[in-house]
DNA sequence: TCCTATTGTTAGATGAAGCTAACATATTGT
DNA sequence: ACAATATGTTAGCTTCATCTAACAATAGGA
């Protein structure tokens, strides 16, 4: 057993909080175009000068570029640091949604909490999972015996009650 | 898309750095009797300084009976946090071994790191996906089918060198 | 018993992440 | 163009979790 703070994060000076804002600051410019520090502390659940005190920060470790009253752009790092989050977020609310079946919006909600301590490793092995279960291991598409993991559930369900 | 600060976490008070402390005080004193200060940060990865001051914490909280220089002891509310720290654990190091095949002790590690953000609902739907697994769907016991994926991933390894 | 070595604690500093209150800048309506 | 409203930043404080350096307590051997 070992002990697994934020400082024994796999991604270099990145802490899992600075992640989320980071990660919202993509979806705020995709979205709007541009990202209002308003809208980044609302959707990030702070106060704006939280929010600010981010910006500054993700500016020092020149993952996007800032300057007070300015808009705010992603730097090529910043954009490469998304798209490693991305790939992973996604693996992860695909399995969330597609197998365990939990619905939309929790699926995404549990990616973001967990995309930031998935190691690596497990994020890959599970993408190799799903993508095993899309294939199929030869026959029919294993994603199917997923709709029977519903019924198994609602059997469950109504032994209990 | 919401965020999730470690303020915002399901367990009232409890950070997830203090489960952590507190799931290693529990292992010393299963395999040791005692809880000595100095196993507990070389467990924790830290110095000391940090283990004693996170004894501290933890006795504000009423989690251990803890007084300067005296045997460390888990009260009530310590043993039931512990209980529900340990199914998740269970849950996910199964998911990982089991399912993932991911080598033992890394699940563990992973199961570890985790264990302190997945939600509760996510680790209850994830313990009936592996019940569903292992009882199989009426027929056979889909974890069976788990083989194939080792299967899977060796023919994609041959197959790209 | 008492001196030394090990172990544990206190003090004081740091950085991350958050907050409120106060201030500064932009935007907009007239 | 300028006052009023929106939005953004600074200042100063809190807590968590960590560190080093210095100090205190305990346990064992002579």
């Amino acid at each position: 057993m070992k002990a697994s703070p934020d400082r024994a994060r796999p991604n270099q000076g990145l802490s899992s909080t600075l992640e989320s804002y980071l990660e919202h600051i993509h979806e705020l410019q995709r979205r709007y175009g541009a990202v209002r520090v308003t809208d980044l502390a609302s959707a990030m659940g702070c106060t704006t000068p939280s929010a600010t005190n981010a910006l500054r920060r993700l500016a020092k470790l020149e993952l996007i570029n800032y300057e007070a009253y300015r808009p705010v752009t992603l730097t090529k790092l910043g954009e490469s640091a998304i798209r490693r989050l991305d790939s992973r977020h996604r693996v992860l609310a695909d399995f969330f949604l597609n197998v365990l079946e939990l619905p939309g919006e929790f699926a995404e909600e549990e990616a973001c909490r967990l995309e930031h301590r998935v190691s690596p490793a497990t994020v890959t092995r599970l993408a190799e999972f799903m993508e095993f279960l899309h294939e199929g291991a030869g026959d029919a598409p294993l994603i199917r015996q997923q709709l029977e993991f519903s019924k198994f559930r609602e059997r469950k369900r109504s032994s209990r009650g």
